[in-house]
DNA sequence: GACCTGCTGCGGTATG
């Protein structure tokens, strides 16, 4: 194989690559030295650079040029997040190995690895191995497996940005840890996206102390963001978040490409879309599909294949499709609302195009009126190429506890040699030594505070020290149990005839009447029984409810917040380019001449007095989370000055605090009321944090193995897990505050939930902003759209008994 | 008068 040494290796590569109809990653020849010099690194590129597979082959070849210093199994472990990937990533691979005439063999194995497979591996691996971040740690839950890395050179963590922010990121760096103790010189090698922290990114994949190479792509990918307005400015809703009046814009556009992903952000978005378009134009049927995470998983492979090879003309989808196989074919994407952040907008603009020749081709299309403006500042932030950091979890005790366990599982292990080299992850760099004398007492006897609890004595001690389980049945629990996604527990959807559909919230079921039906990918359906956990159905037709679920919320990334506020401030006089803010003229003027237009350096509020009663209105365009503390914050803050009790209501732009009592707030309180001293004081008094962990919790007691969700195939419900979790976690506070377990709970509410930092830095900017007051006789533009969502749904600040109060009251004055 | 939402991802197996 001496074609492959230094730079000959690399041309013939590149040429091989090409000649397949690949578009390969062009690596400097020092570059590409880097891979056989005993580097490890970080490949950053846009997706549809190849980078994935020259990466693969730069690896190879130096194994190729010298075959000699390899000995046989287990050579190289491929790590990517999705098993669907896994499956494309190692049958291409596999077609290499056999073209260059290597007989290598690459193996799979994650959760879809046939049974049978698996066995075979164990007795001889393969010399490439996929996997997930589950199944990595899954091989070290197995006994004697330190014999699998005997020959192992490398691991490479493909679409790494995707794992960095999660504890998925924490399991990685765990796994590579304990490798490192297997492969003193293992290399590794990072694949990613463009972030905004890749110098971190690195850093959090590789903190060892070795030869460490960034390799970033010099071209650049081509985006054409293109808006879509509808004919008048009428006819945009000033509120909402459906766009359904869009639906006859959006038809030519699929018609006039080869192939469409519409992007929504709600799967029963989704499921409306679907409709909408299949309404818009019949002759859609049989050639559009619905693509989300409730939906059978057969079906979207089916959905997948029929994408890459062509035949769909759209699929309406929801995050699901932002990761995945490349769509050759897709050449458009349209995002239907808020994409919320950068970076997921050039992921999904991304999907089209996909190689670094074509140019992606994305359609916006708003929702509702001010969403033009996002548009706006989205362009801007893609031109200044300004895209989020992901920032990496730190200190994730659940994890560390579930990954010790692990080991204890697999071989055991001595806790002093791993303490120090868990210390060298970059998750846990910080942890100290009382912090993991409390991770081995709880493994051992459950803690001070569980120790009367048999069930959590899972470790023994042999006389050696080594820490160890014993049981099978906790041993296979664990394997069981093995992961930090913690699921909502749902209801199977599946037909009485025999067929699966997808899942359902149990509470949305619950809610249905009788003779309702519902839709389910873009079926309509009519519940017959509901039998374990299983709601069976019918076909059926008409009018139909369409399900929602208890996802989690897209934030609005802070970097499109501040080229939103950017925007917007200067959306009266716009650039000449700027044709979204023209087209919003007429609304933008009204704001100005009912109220104002917050400048870049203005913090707007407005006080409206109507019929209804008092009503105040700030926008610090932090995102719905964000604003959710705020408002319960400043309403907390304003009933300390005198008495008074508000409904709230948030969008992504601001927030409403509603009173029938005149609001006492006036400029010369209002900048105490917007202060940053005693931010987070005010904060804990203005919210239920307990409550807040306690439900936090649930998710650390599954990781962490106190609460077992998967027994033998059978999942708990929902409302099973969170009362165990509720229970223990009431436990350990009463007794133990300090548990790391329950630190962990607050730590995770004040960064996750209440985005501490993100909090502090809208203060600060606040602070130092001039503070325009208005007063209003009717909604502006920016506050109708949160009025309409207040009349939604309504968040009350007052206790419950003082709201049965005030009702009484007014039934005995009415009556 | 304008409107009616809340993402994604993973996962058993031992031994002669």
């Amino acid at each position: 194989m001496a074609a492959f040494e230094d730079t000959n290796g690399y041309r013939i590569i590149l040429q091989w690559m090409e000649d397949k109809g690949n578009y390969p990653f062009k690596f400097q020849v020092d570059t590409w030295k880097k891979f056989g010099n005993g580097y490890s690194g970080m490949v950053i590129a846009p997706t549809g650079f190849g980078k994935t597979f020259s990466v693969f082959l730069a690896l190879i070849s130096d194994f190729l040029s010298h075959p000699e210093r390899y000995g046989t199994g287990l050579k190289m472990i491929w790590v990517t997040p999705l098993r669907s990937l896994a499956k494309d990533i190692a049958k291409a691979m596999q077609e290499a190995m056999d073209e260059i005439g290597l007989d290598w063999v690459v193996g799979v194995r994650n959760g879809d690895t046939d049974p049978k497979v698996r066995q075979q591996q164990v007795k001889s691996m393969p010399e490439i191995l996929v996997v997930t971040p589950e199944s990595l740690h899954l091989l070290l839950a197995q006994k004697n497996h330190e014999r699998f890395f005997k020959n192992l050179h490398c691991i490479a963590v493909d679409e790494w940005h995707e794992l960095l922010g999660s504890k998925r990121g924490v399991m990685i760096e765990l796994g590579i840890a304990q490798l490192k103790k297997y492969v003193r010189k293992l290399k590794i090698w990072g694949i990613t996206a463009t972030i905004g922290n890749l110098d971190e990114a690195m850093e959090v994949l590789i903190p060892y102390d070795i030869k460490k190479a960034k390799i970033t792509a010099k071209e650049h990918k081509k985006i054409d963001i293109l808006p879509v307005f509808p004919d008048e400015i009428e006819i945009l809703p000033w509120a909402g978040h459906l766009g359904a009046k869009m639906a006859d814009k959006i038809v030519p556009i699929i018609l006039n490409s080869r192939s469409t992903i519409v992007f929504t952000n709600t799967r029963s978005q989704s499921e409306m879309w679907y409709q909408l378009l299949l309404d818009a134009y019949p002759d859609f049927a049989g050639q559009l599909a619905i693509h989300h995470s409730s939906i059978d998983a057969h079906l979207r492979i089916w959905i997948e294949e029929n994408l890459s090879n062509g035949k769909l003309k759209a699929v309406v989808s929801t995050s699901s499709l932002d990761l995945g196989i490349d769509f050759k074919p897709v050449d458009t994407v349209i995002q239907i609302g808020s994409s919320k952040g950068v970076a997921r907008f050039l992921q999904r603009a991304g999907r089209s195009g996909h190689s670094p020749f074509e140019t992606s081709r994305i359609y916006c299309v708003p929702t509702h009126s001010l969403e033009l403006i996002e548009v706006a500042a989205l362009k801007e932030a893609v031109k200044q190429k300004v895209i989020e950091p992901r920032e990496p979890q730190v200190l994730c005790f659940d994890v560390l506890v579930q990954f010790l366990m692990t080991l204890a599982v697999g071989d055991g292990f001595m806790p002093d040699e791993v303490y120090s080299r868990v210390k060298q992850t970059f998750a846990f760099r910080d942890i100290n030594d009382e912090e993991w004398k409390g991770m081995l007492e709880f493994l051992t006897i459950g803690g001070s505070v569980l120790k009367s609890y048999e069930e959590f004595h899972k470790v023994v001690i042999t006389d050696e020290g080594l820490y160890k389980v014993t049981s099978r049945k906790i041993a296979m629990l664990h394997r069981m149990n093995m992961g930090v996604i913690v699921s909502d527990a749902m209801l199977k959807v599946k037909f009485i005839s025999g067929g699966y559909i997808g899942m359902i919230e149990e509470y949305f079921i619950s809610r249905l009447k009788k003779d309702e039906k519902f839709i389910l990918a873009g079926r309509t359906l009519e519940v017959a029984m509901i039998k374990d956990m299983t709601v069976f159905v019918r076909a059926a037709s008409g009018k139909a409810l369409v399900p929602s679920y208890l996802g989690g919320r897209l934030p609005l990334s802070s970097n499109l917040s501040v080229f939103l506020r950017e925007k917007l401030s200067g959306a009266l006089n716009p650039k000449a380019s700027e044709k979204e803010l023209k087209f919003l003229h007429p609304l933008l003027a009204r704001q100005e001449e009912r109220s104002h237009i917050p400048k870049d350096d203005e913090f707007l509020v407005e006080l409206i007095k109507n019929r209804e009663g008092y009503h105040l209105f700030m926008y610090p365009f932090e995102g719905r989370l964000v604003h959710e503390v705020m408002a319960a914050l400043i309403a907390y803050r304003i009933s300390k000055l005198a008495p008074i009790s508000f409904s709230m209501a948030m969008n992504d732009y601001g927030f409403e605090l509603f009173s029938d009592k005149e609001i006492p707030l006036n400029e010369e309180n209002l900048n105490r009321i917007l202060t940053r001293d005693n931010l987070m004081t005010d904060v804990i008094s203005s919210i239920n944090a307990a409550e807040m962990a306690s439900r936090k919790f649930r998710d650390i007691a599954v990781i962490s193995g106190m609460v077992i969700q998967n027994y033998a195939g059978k999942q708990r419900s929902n409302k099973s897990l969170q009362s165990s979790a509720g229970l223990i976690f009431k436990v350990l506070e009463d007794h133990d505050p300090n548990h790391f377990l329950v630190r962990q709970a607050y730590t995770e509410v004040f960064n996750i939930q209440l985005q501490e930092p993100r909090l502090v830095e809208a203060f600060r900017r606040i602070e130092n902003s001039r503070i325009i007051l208005k007063y209003a006789k009717t909604f502006t533009p920016l506050s109708f759209p949160i009025k309409i969502d207040s009349l939604r749904q309504t968040l009350s600040s007052e206790g419950l008994d003082a709201r049965i109060q005030r009702l009484l009251q007014q039934a005995n004055r009415s009556g």
